[in-house]
Parts: structure tokens; C-alpha cells; sequence
DNA sequence: CTGAAAGCGCTTACAG
DNA sequence: CTGAAAGCGCTTACAG
């Protein structure tokens, strides 16, 4: 045999390298078929010889089948988000799966153009990390005929599987947790309500356990803004300045709750002596934090590993009807917050 | 004109909607060559109409063109990293290109296959994110045989391009500060030596600020470790048990500096009165934590656009020899350091 | 067990 | 300005 490592790139230069046809070439690349052992250990010996690869992008053309799934997210630099990917990540590659990621910056119009480029890139299904869920996506997704799984936001009313937190009763519990060491007022640092999961579920559970303890509403204690550190100062300033300020403090995210309690050292105010703060989402420095912080924990990468075999079942056709899976909480009272004297 | 809008599923089916022929659908799809505006508008109509989206696969193979980058690396969870591949995103995005994701969760073998992936899928340039480079990347990097730029290691001496962080001179800056706060015994929090850049350089600087400072070496004080919150717990309880404890602690990562400052507070030691403790990195937290985490700042970010940008060049055949950019750091001197009374 | 041929959905000279 | 035809690199019946 010739020792010839030159390059082959594409199935007929083996072929030919291996004098045979395509045919063979591709039954021993894909092992399906029978081939005779000589004519298979020729081809083979070619292939490592000039270190052919195959073409995916000329399979899938064949096939109509990229084995690419589309993962659309808001930011990247998120815990949640990255640990939501790791999740999806993991059962997708292990199901023979490549993730095309497109990041959107939080802008609508560039969660669409990537749902378009998906199209054209002809991956095989679609995961949607989603902070909004407006208008603009309700025509996208009927638009997109493509399995699709969202993540973070009810998307079961448009027919479409989801995955969630169950945000409401995880800020309840927590809440509730507040009161029970005796806080009455309990100030809210809360995001935009357009983000129905962790603007408003959060603040409605907050709501429902005050309105369960007989606390009358105060809009006064409750703020909204961004997810940024920012945000948390200007709640702690606009909170503290009320006539009788909070005893506790409620922060949608972990992020604004260490934002808050690094404001209000700058104000002299020592969390939990002086006051208790809690968090959401139990990122993974909430626990080594000085002091330690109190939070709800999520398993996000479990939330992104269900929401990818729920793309796998849909894209195996096992699944037709639409599914809404809400994952568990777990309450995580550290020292960031303290009972109050009677 | 019939109102039909059922889906075309080529540029064949639209050319028979369009009553032309498919050469002249592909010219107005890309904007090429000349077409008579009646012809152009009656196509237009059709593909709104049918909702029609070309197949980017079959005009990549056409074209030998994918437009698709292969972006390696080890964890997502991570700051850094989630910060470099923001900066990527952001860039290659802009430029036209598609992210495809490989994670690879630090095993070199999946490291490979990634490599393998991104080839069948004809990626037009790869940008991996390094921990550790050995002779099996040596080897897969001959085969690649794609543009390729390296992020977080040196891979210049292999001929490849790569960015990096001036990972020895930023940690000797770092030791100086303490130095020049009267710390003369000084602990370090390290990493493997194989991951050469955190692991290699950043204990380098460290021990060049003492050399240079006229203190003798001591191995006693040098620990090392993973990223994780364990070895950080326990490089400190081996080092606090030292006959003559440190002053400060030096960690080579913001994560480990915050664990070792939980480990140190389970001990009842204060930072920074009784020790002090600076990290590397200035993850986001870093600024907010109490007490505020002094450490050395990269701009992980810009590193990441650097590095698309240095790929956007080979893939331009601008560029044919091999650089090697050295990001600048920032010492950002906090509240976890102070002076030692003399 | 093996090969010739059609076809996946495009692009691109090449004629007209 | 437009269309027929070849070809990108595979897969897949269909014959043999």
C-alpha cells in the first residue's frame, strides 16, 4: 500500500484512495450495512491515513438533520444562566447534540434575529432561556415551527413546553420565614414586572404571605428597577428614608441582595444586627458570604437539564402535549437574617 | 395573484411560486447580479408568503462557508469565562458568525471531541479557552488544521495565536501591595501547576515579590489546589497551622480568596484585622462583599473580544503569523487588606 | 456484499 | 436581465 497521507476531503477522494465506491465509503463511516472485512479494513486504514472527516453539514443536507439544537440567552454572565446551560449542555452533548448559543443582551430584536438565523442554520430544535415574553414572541414562536422548550417563563398558554421556579411560593416560604422571626416590615427590592417569573411572581408571593399574616399593603415598601448592583443601592436609600423603615429585607435576587447589604454598610448599617436581608436563587457565594446569606435555592442546572430532555422527547416525536414543569425550592436561612426582639 | 401561503421549502419551491427559475431566486436571496424589480418584487412576495427561510447547510456546502465559529470551553460557570465568551459573542456575532458551544467540563478527552465535532461540522475557526495544554492538544492542534486562537494559555510556542492576562507581573504587583503594607509572611492560595498561566504564573509573581524583597523562600507558605471552596478551606487550615501563621493570604482566584475568607471567619479570624487576604480576578462580587475584596482586576471581557478579533483576522487571511497579546491588569487595593503595625 | 444513480437545497459560471 | 446545468459532499433505495 502506498503510504500516501494526503488529505481527503470528501467520502469519493477515499473512496477512490481505497478503490472503492462511495457507497461502501459511507456504510463504513455510518457502520451501517454490510461490508466485506478487507474492503472495510482498506477504507478505514485510508481514513486515518489522511485524517478524513466526514462532512456534517453534507449529511445533514442528506438527512435533514443537523443534530444542532439552538440556546437562546438573555446574558451569559448570569449564575442562573450559566448553570442552566451547563445542565442543557450536558444531556444535549451526551444525546449527540451540538448547541449553537446565540446571546441576546436582553433585546428582543436580537432574541428574534437568532431565532431566524436557528431557521437558517436548520437546527433541529430550540431552547429558549427567556427574561420577557411579549407579543413580538407569540408571533416568532408560531412562526418558528420547531420544537422549542422555554425556560423561565410560563410559555404553556401559547402552547409551548416550559420550565420554571416556582417563584410565587418560594418568596412566600421565605417571607413567611421573615415573619416567623417576628419582621412585620419586610421592604421588597423587586425588578420590572415585564419579567413575569422574577418581577412578578417573586413580589406576588412576597404579597400573599404579608396579606396571609393580616399585614396591611404598603406600596411604600415595595421597589423595582434592574438585576444591577445600582438598582439594590437606590432601593436601600429610597427604603431606609421611609418614615419607619423596614426591618428586613426581601431582594428578588441574591445579586441585589448583596448590592443591598453593601449599601447599607455604607450607611453604618450592619446586616443582621441592624437589619435582615434575604435573597433569591442561592448563587454559589451566598453561602460564603460575611455573613452567610439567607436565600432560597434553586437547581438551576437541573432546570436546564429537564428542559433538554423535554426537547429530546419532543424531537424523538414521543411528545406532542405541551408540558409546564415547575421545579422545586429549598428555604436557606443562614445568618444574614436574625429573630427580632419582641 | 392566488393567495397561497403554504410553505416553500426550497428555493425551488419558491421558484416555481415566483414563476422563475431558481438562479434567479438565489441572485435576489443574496442580492447579487442583476433582476428586473417586477421579477424581484414578485419572489419577495412569495418568501413573505411562504414564510420561506433559506437552508444556511445547503449554502455551506455550496460555498464551503459555514459562518459557524467552534468556541471550547472547560466550564460555563465560571466568571472569567462566562465574561470571555460574552466578549467572543459579542464581536464574532457582529462579524456574521454563529457560536457553536462546547463544553467540555475540564476533561481533555471531551476537549478532543470538540475538536472532532467542530471539524465535521466545517467550522470556519476555533477559539478554545484553556486550562491545560499537553501534548494531546499539541497533537489535535497539528490535525486542526483551522483557524484557531487560544484564550487563557500560552500556545505561542506551538505557532498559535493566543490572549492572555499578564498573569506573573499582576501577581507580583499584588505581593508588592502586601509587602508594602509590612506583610512579610505571606500565604499562597494556588492551583495545579499544569494549568501553567493561574497555576505557573500567578505563584511565579508571587515568589519573584518576595525574592526581589530579599525574603527567603519558605515552600511551607505556598499551598495548592482546585478552584473550589473545599481546597480553599483547607489550603487555609494548613496554613493557619503553621508554627508562625501568615499575616496575609494571597489567593490566585476571587473564588478561593472568598473561601478562605469563610474558612478564616469559621475560625473566628476577622479579615482584615486579624489577617488579610487579597484574590485575583475582580469577579463582580468582589467590590460588593464585606469586608470589599482587594485583588487585581482583568478585563476578561475585552480579552474575549481580543481574541475574536484576532481570529476575525485569520479568517481574513489578514493575518499569518502568530500573536501573542498580553492583556493589562489593575490593582484594585480594597478593605479585606491592611497595614500591619509595625 | 457492492456500486451507479438520484437527490438533499443551494451557488455559480456559462450561455443566451 | 434570466435560465439550464453542474457541482458542493453526503445518503439511500435500487440493482446486481
Amino acid at each position: 500500500m502506498e503510504t500516501l497521507p494526503q488529505i481527503a476531503n470528501s467520502i469519493r477522494e477515499v473512496a477512490a484512495l481505497a478503490q472503492t465506491s462511495v457507497s461502501t465509503v459511507s456504510r463504513v463511516l455510518n457502520q451501517s450495512g454490510y461490508v466485506r472485512a478487507e474492503v472495510r479494513e482498506r477504507i478505514e486504514r485510508v481514513i486515518t491515513a489522511t485524517g478524513f472527516v466526514p462532512s456534517a453539514v453534507a449529511k445533514g443536507l442528506q438527512r435533514r438533520q443537523s443534530s444542532l439544537v439552538g440556546v437562546v440567552i438573555p446574558r451569559i454572565d448570569s449564575y442562573s444562566i450559566s448553570a442552566m446551560v451547563a445542565g442543557i449542555s450536558t444531556v444535549l452533548e451526551a444525546a449527540g447534540y451540538s448547541l449553537l448559543l446565540a446571546h441576546t443582551d436582553n433585546q428582543v430584536e436580537r432574541e428574534l434575529k437568532a431565532l431566524q438565523l436557528f431557521k437558517e442554520q436548520r437546527v433541529n430544535g430550540v431552547l429558549l432561556l427567556a427574561a420577557e415574553l411579549g407579543e413580538q414572541h407569540r408571533q416568532a414562536f408560531s412562526l418558528l415551527k420547531l420544537p422549542l422548550v422555554v425556560l423561565g417563563q410560563d410559555a404553556s398558554g401559547l402552547g409551548i413546553s416550559c420550565v420554571l421556579q416556582d417563584e410565587c411560593a418560594a418568596s412566600t416560604t421565605l417571607t413567611q420565614a421573615l415573619l416567623a422571626r417576628g419582621h412585620r416590615r419586610i421592604g421588597y427590592i423587586g425588578v420590572n414586572d415585564r419579567d413575569i417569573q422574577v418581577g412578578g411572581e417573586r413580589k406576588r408571593g412576597y404579597q400573599t404571605a404579608l396579606s396571609a399574616a393580616g399585614i396591611a399593603a404598603d406600596s411604600t415598601l415595595i421597589t423595582a428597577g434592574g438585576f444591577d448592583f445600582a438598582s439594590a443601592a437606590l432601593a436601600v436609600d429610597q427604603l431606609m428614608a421611609l418614615p419607619q423603615p423596614p426591618t428586613a429585607l426581601l431582594a428578588a435576587t441574591d445579586r441585589l441582595a448583596i448590592g443591598a447589604i453593601s449599601r447599607l454598610a455604607e450607611k453604618g448599617l450592619h446586616v443582621p444586627d441592624n437589619i435582615s436581608v434575604v435573597g433569591m436563587g442561592d448563587i454559589d457565594i451566598a453561602a460564603m458570604m460575611q455573613p452567610r446569606l439567607s436565600t432560597v435555592h434553586y437547581d438551576y442546572q437541573a432546570s436546564g437539564s429537564r428542559a433538554a430532555h423535554l426537547l429530546l422527547a419532543q424531537l424523538k416525536q414521543e411528545i406532542t402535549a405541551t408540558s409546564k414543569a415547575v421545579m422545586p425550592f429549598t428555604i436557606k436561612m443562614r445568618d444574614s437574617t436574625r429573630q427580632l426582639a419582641p
